[in-house]
DNA sequence: TAAGATGGTGGAACCGGTTCCACCGACTCC
DNA sequence: GGAGTCGGTGGAACCGGTTCCACCATCTTA
């Protein structure tokens, strides 16, 4: 494998001039650049990232801190930075989170020095510890599900969304509803299950349908333990006539419930997810969108944004909105 | 952010004896090594990667090709990559693929000095001038549902698999069968669909069963395609009693083909996939299991055995076993 | 024509580690 | 007691780039 001073003896000039040809700088001739070029391409000749990153002080790598394994959401999020990132020259490094001491672990590794120009975080809130250490790192970051008020942030207005699910089903016509949400004290602080049910739940009051105590539950995160709390208030004589779940997933969870008690969806029953993953539209569920890619998307141009120019570094919040998409697991009550 | 030479002053040794704590180097004495221990924590010290890596030769990355967008089975695989990788002191870089060119541009820049220890291709084959050049800059290499003879693989019988399907849906007494599949010409030479049919269609026509060709239909991935081509042949009057789709994002979208129909499954149609994917599970999907996160393991698994012990690399093909999972969206057909 | 400005270029120093070689003191052995 | 061995250590060289400074040829200006 050539190196930089092989093509400067081979191109009969010196390892500056390669240098300067490599980063395109302008005080070299037309002449000398053309030599430089073809003995590259005759040495087949690449630069190291590291020797060059080593020397500028920087990586041209973006980190990502996921909890890769639990959420699907999370892996349209990381499909939209991936598709923001591919040419910008800099390459994705990817940092599954499974659980808190591998947060920890990670958090401490990015905070060292050359490991990376810029960090995106996957619905992992920040501590104010962890913004302090992130931020005499100089680092550039961004969050997305998550707003410490420190950095740049992308997110959507949870409560707003269980708002837009309580009078879509209520405009169908719908008065015995439930819903079906993530536990409060989850390990890792999310808290957007809860706002979301408190503003389904809020509207829900207002027009007098406050549900049961039963039809309103929590478990952990994931399908089977909302298919378990399903099929507990699904079973009984007298059930919602709506179900609101507080994730997509979740959703098919109520729906495997449903199917396993012999009710139909949406003829016995109606399901309103919340994410719209790409599973959601493949089975025709109905939910409430989230821009799922788009927030990667916006989340990797903040990023890319500060990395241009550090200056420009704002850590504002940029809020997505929500719409509520009908496809075929509501339907309207006939009166 | 201290350097290895601001750590053995503060210590006052030598910057080799620093080096030498931190790579549990043994000639060094108990009280050396705790006076640096200490230096290396009151200074916050962190190594650089870059230096390191620079040094040293390797970078301790290992580079995922995968083609990710458009498929959730891939997403799997590559979780079992991430957990076996977990704690092995490697760090995932992702090179998504969207198309053949990207698909160029990273092949070209992975065979550059100092990119990656170790490659993984998912769902990628190889050409032979693309298996050379890889083979010349001497990087580790396994690929994950294709298997070219140069490097170790991880695969799958998918003839077999399609055979399985089919000896299972006769088992439940169907005879008039369907397929849905990919187009043989994709982009990326796969032949797992055209494998999975007929295997499929060989067992059909041995029992003399085999479907007419407008039942037995390909499209470009993904569930959209599936949705069509199966409503087609749902929507006249003599239909068939079972769908096998290549993949379970396929039988989705026959499943949404047959709801769009007023058709209910398992009732007045089965539906058997492909993969179980874990969306499948949620589901209740009938399905053809392969160890999807099992085939990121083992992959992860055989690159790191090839790192610890270069000599051990053996080109071999490690075939994972299948079995037909039935949940839901099959049954058995009345006599 | 001499002095100064200018643009292109070569090469040393440096980034922050690892590794090898030289050195030193202590210990062994004849 | 002197030669040889050995474990521990310091530090220079090196990995492969970038960048800055010095240098030189050419051109401008007085």
């Amino acid at each position: 494998m050539a190196t930089i001073s092989e093509v400067a003896r081979h191109a009969g000039v010196g390892v500056g001039t390669v240098s300067r040809v490599l980063n395109d700088h302008p005080s070299v001739t037309d002449e000398t650049r053309e030599r430089v070029t073809r003995s590259i391409e005759e040495l087949e000749y690449r630069p190291s990232p590291l020797a060059r990153g080593l020397k500028r002080g920087r990586t041209n790598r973006i980190a990502v801190l996921v909890s890769f394994v639990t959420q699907p959401s999370s892996v349209e999020r990381l499909r939209g930075l991936t598709r923001a990132l591919s040419g910008s020259g800099y390459e994705l490094v990817l940092y599954p989170v499974e659980d808190d001491e591998q947060r920890r672990a990670h958090m401490d590794t990015l905070t060292g020095p050359h490991q990376a120009d810029g960090i995106v975080l996957i619905s992992l809130p920040l501590s104010d510890a962890e913004a302090v250490r992130l931020q005499q790192s100089a680092v550039s970051l961004v969050q997305i599900d998550a707003s410490h008020t420190a950095f740049a942030s992308v997110i959507t207005n949870d409560v707003h969304g269980g708002a837009l699910a309580a009078r879509h089903l209520l405009e169908l016509g719908h008065r015995e509803l439930a819903f079906v949400g993530d536990l409060e004290d989850n390990p890792y602080g999310f808290t957007s299950s809860c706002d979301r049910r408190s503003g389904f739940l809020d509207v829900l009051s207002d027009v007098g349908c406050a549900p049961p105590d039963r039809w309103v539950r929590s478990g952990s995160m994931g399908a089977d333990s909302a298919t378990a709390l399903a099929r507990d208030f699904l079973a009984g004589p007298h059930r919602p006539s709506a179900v609101f779940a507080a994730s997509d997933v979740q959703a098919f969870g109520v729906m495997l419930a449903a199917r396993e008690l012999g009710l139909h969806v949406p003829e016995d029953l109606s399901v309103l997810g919340f994410d719209d993953i790409e599973t959601a539209k493949h089975l025709g569920l109905s939910t409430v969108r989230q821009p799922l890619q788009g927030s990667g998307e916006l989340a990797a141009e903040l990023l890319l944004g500060q990395l241009a120019d550090p200056a420009s570094n704002v850590p504002e919040r940029h809020v997505l909105p929500l719409e509520v998409v009908s496809r075929h697991t509501t339907r309207e009550l006939p009166r």
